[in-house]
DNA sequence: CAAAAAAATGAAAAGTGGTTCACTTCTTTT
DNA sequence: AAAAGAAGTGAACCACTTTTCATTTTTTTG
């Protein structure tokens, strides 16, 4: 008769739900999101059409949670060079270092991350994936203003800011072939840029 | 037979192609991208579709001239802005209070210029949006070096990171309904963090 | 090893939105 | 005012994707 959930068929479930995901990261990776129609993500997958719609409602669903993961990778590296200690402008030198580095590192996928075009459908996207680095940043520059290395200011606009100017400054190169000499010198300008962004000492303006 | 071009048709040939253009720019200062497909902004203009291509070969080349236009208006205020006197920080702050301001007046438009989803066909005009602002940063940040009010540094990267910084930071913002009061706050934020970007002045770091 | 239920298929449907083109209307010219 | 040519129309066309669903295959269970 009918049957119940094994966990071997479970297993296989989420393999095959992996698989997907891993296939439409994979296509947005190498050809961004142009390339990744659910026709050629089902084919990458090795499944039919229909068979991702068992797995995934919607394209959007799916985008949501690959991009979740793709996402995710890189705010934990981000999280942990925060954590490191340090004072405040050094730690944000880090994150931004780091960001800079991998993204510079996974070209295509950044790229499609931060700025490629899509579909209305999926920018939600988008704007979700920069919450969470506007947040560690806000959190370094809180601390520091607490801590009286930096002046007060509005934490959340700054942090903005900083992701911002990150993601644009990077935008050019990250569209071109890699430039290996270059590539410091941008990290180190886009590096200096946001720290310097914070303005100097409270200590060198009090009156 | 045949006529010639007479100055009242060729007046009103360009009134046509007038009334297609602005029909587009007002659907996209609406709605955004989604509410200008080329039958919205047809009728928006008081034509047919198939006359639309007679003026334009293509959806793309009609926003290609939207896009400069209204983008035209945007960069002139900034480009005089840039042009008045003063030394680099303050045309710098100039420059960055004009488009900041200029940006939360018109937030539908803004929006849609600087950061709303478009088809891939129209993203190269806004890419193209970026640069003469830019220019105008790199410009100011060139003349700041020469002059030695600011450290040498990599005009272009910067100025790119100036730009990302001010339109992330008011694209929150952008997106809300107006908050008169804080709007001046918000301003003198992302101004300051531009222009403390550039560093201290040189002399102060001089060994 | 049937019978039952779920997994999987893939071609067809539905939706989307830009573009075309055969045709109509209006302007100019003689 | 008639001929000629340009302006203007809008429904049909097309290319492209997402989504569905009737059908087949695989897996489980009694």
């Amino acid at each position: 008769m009918a049957y119940r959930r094994t966990t071997k068929m479970a297993t296989r479930l989420a393999a095959t739900r992996e698989r997907i995901a891993d296939a439409a990261l994979s296509l947005v990776a190498r050809g961004g999101y142009g390339a990744a129609d659910v026709t050629a993500i089902a084919a990458e997958a090795g499944v039919s059409t229909g068979l991702l719609y068992r797995y995934f409602p919607s394209k959007a669903d799916l985008f949501d949670e690959v991009f979740q993961r793709a996402s995710q990778r890189e705010i934990d590296a981000c999280t942990a060079a925060a954590s490191l200690p340090g004072n405040s402008r050094e730690r944000l030198a880090r994150v931004v270092e780091t960001f800079a580095r991998r993204a510079l590192r996974g070209r295509r996928l950044a790229w499609a991350l931060l700025a490629e075009p899509v579909d209305p459908l999926i920018e939600a996207d988008r704007v979700r994936f920069r919450e969470p680095y506007r947040a560690i940043f806000a959190g370094i520059i809180r601390r520091g203003i607490e801590s009286g290395e930096v002046a007060p200011q509005d934490a959340r606009t700054v942090a903005a800011g900083m992701v911002g100017a990150i993601a644009e400054a990077l935008l050019g190169p990250l569209s071109e072939p890699p430039h290996p000499d270059d590539e410091d010198t941008l990290i180190a300008t886009v590096t200096r840029l946001c720290v310097q962004s914070l303005g100097q000492k409270p200590e060198s303006t009090i009156r």
